[in-house]
RNA sequence: CGGGGCGUGGCGCAGUCCGGUUAGCGCACCUGCUUUGGGAGCAGGGGGCCGCAGGUUCGAAUCCUGCCGCCCCGACCA
């Protein structure tokens, strides 16, 4: 059989395509822009939301949900807000369908105009905060800690599987407190939940920073986000927290009474990630054999092929394998399939990313022993089946660990240090063997006067854009790159998705 | 919105330039036999309003007009 999967080097954007087609992850759907999840990838999905629900819920906050609907006066109320959104609204203005009078079908119902029309959701701040000014009026209403799990649409003019979609699914976080230094330390918390778990369990190392003015949510005081590196050199952003200000306070009225008896405006967050997430998740581990996915988010996580084909001694041994790997929680799937080879299984399963095969012969059995194929690195180890549980279940912290350091090597690999704009074009226009058409040069660190003048040309010269000043960033004296002016720290810039 | 590409069994495509029997190929699917430790072989079989609507013609997947949809690249954006 042909090989399923475009290489890497030779186009990057159509192996992604690939692997989310073949690996069963997502289609195309009818609709211009939109995706239909499919079951294997919705899995993965179900498996992130999951884990971050439950750290959602350990940082002490609750789930509620809001209406897919804003009456479009709302977005109005916060001016930059409008500004940052307006044009990738979609609007809903009538609300009957009637059946046409030359009978071509239905149309809409000129009658049933809405009086105020309603925006499909592109982020929920506006109708949460018109709520949350019901909710509050005491300092002991705050802090209000809420999340909810939503689709948001923005109607984008291009599209990318997950990492830019028209619909997608995502979960924001919206809080109110009453002092700015608690709004503050909780934007940071949640930004250190989402690299925590970027890290610890998509195993994709990311860089905690701040935005630059020009790249910060419309609405928001200060943009806290984390940025991941592709293979192919581009940025991804990959989780964003803001913190507010009083600006949506202001917009709502939302205010509360003080211990002091004073009135004042309450100061809010939001965060989210989104489906987007699965993109970063392929593109920062997958290769050209396809899918590979970090065992912690594995829907399965091991799987039992047996060779030739299913036999009742060998379902029996499975059997026995299966239980004992299933009571350390690991999951596991026999391929009872007959009419495969094991040959097409064993591509097959890679292909869709299993972290861990084993294989199972009748010379295994003889031997009292299985064949464990680890996906990320395609080596295969006989095992005794003795204490077979033990060794997967050690295995699987290994390629979790392996999967990390190697994205982690990697984006060290692809940091670079410019001091002049000449090597900073010439980093961006690098070739690089494993990617010759699309290379994106990784991160550049460099010295930015901290004008968005500045960061706008550079952007029109060389297509990068400042990613973020990492939290962690050293003070240092320096000159811009393109100025020459004065500046005190470097910034991350590069090529974004 | 610009530039490019594509719409033909479930999937991927050929055929379209130059109109002409019954629209073909690979994969997948069904049946049987032989196989089986890295994508099996042979034989037989089922499955199509050729994107939609008009037009030209004795005859249209093929030519003409209009429309629709999707993908890729760019501007915009998470």
């Amino acid at each position: 059989m042909a090989k399923a999967i475009t290489n890497r080097s030779e186009n990057y954007s159509q192996w992604y395509l690939d692997i989310v087609k073949r690996a069963g992850l997502a289609d195309h759907s009818k609709v211009k822009g939109c995706m239909v999840i499919k079951p294997t990838g919705f899995a993965v999905w179900e498996n992130m939301r999951d884990q971050l629900d439950r750290m959602f819920k350990e940082t002490g906050h609750v789930n509620a949900y809001f209406p897919l609907f804003i009456p479009k006066s709302f977005l109005s109320r916060e001016a930059e807000h409008v500004e940052g959104f307006a044009k990738e609204c979609a609007v809903v203005t009538h609300h009957r369908l009637m059946n046409a009078p030359d009978g071509s079908g239905v149309v809409v119902d000129p009658e049933a105009k809405l009086e105020e029309e309603l925006i499909i959701r592109p982020t929920s701040e506006t109708i949460i905060w018109d709520t949350y000014k019901d909710w509050i009026n005491s300092y002991r209403d705050l802090p209000l800690l809420i999340n909810q799990w939503a689709n948001v649409v923005r109607w984008e003019m291009r599209t990318r599987m997950f990492l830019r979609t028209a619909e997608f699914l995502w979960q924001e976080g919206h809080t109110a407190h009453a002092t700015r230094q608690e709004a503050v330390e909780e934007t940071l918390r949640m930004q250190q939940v989402y690299a925590d778990f970027a890290e610890n369990y998509m195993a994709m190392p990311v860089i905690k920073g701040i935005k630059t003015a020009n790249e910060r949510f419309a609405g928001a005081d200060e943009t806290y986000t984390i940025e991941a590196l592709m293979q192919d050199g581009k940025a991804l952003q990959a989780g964003t927290s803001h913190f507010l200000g009083q600006n949506f306070a202001k917009a709502f009225n939302v205010k509360f009474l003080s211990e002091e008896n004073q009135e004042e405006y309450v100061w809010a967050t939001s965060w989210g990630v989104s489906t987007r997430l699965l993109g970063g998740l392929i593109m920062t581990h997958s290769d050209d054999d396809g899918l590979v996915l970090p065992p912690k988010l594995a829907p399965t996580q091991v799987v039992i092929v047996p060779i030739p084909k299913p036999a009742p001694e060998i379902a029996e041994v499975a059997d026995k394998i299966m239980a004992a790997l299933k009571d350390k929680g690991i999951t596991v799937k026999y391929d009872r399939d007959e009419k495969k080879r094991p040959g097409f299984k064993f591509a097959e399963h890679e292909l869709k990313g299993i972290p861990v095969r084993l294989g199972i012969g009748k010379r295994d059995l003889e031997k009292k022993q299985v064949e464990v194929a680890r996906r990320d690195t395609k080596e295969k180890n006989f095992v005794p089946i003795e204490g077979i549980a033990a060794y997967v279940e050690q295995l699987l912290e290994d390629i979790q660990n392996n999967l990390f350091n190697r994205a982690k090597q990697f984006r060290e690999d692809h940091i670079t240090k410019v001091d002049t704009f000449d090597e900073f074009k010439a980093v961006l226009k690098e070739k690089k063997e494993e990617h010759p058409e699309s290379w994106g040069g990784g991160f550049i660190s460099a010295h930015w006067d901290g004008t968005t003048e500045t960061e706008i040309k550079i952007k029109e010269l060389t297509k990068a854009t400042i990613r973020c000043i990492p939290l962690d960033n050293e003070a240092e004296e320096g000159q811009c790159v393109l100025t020459g002016k004065p500046s005190t720290q470097r910034v991350l810039f590069a090529k974004a998705y």
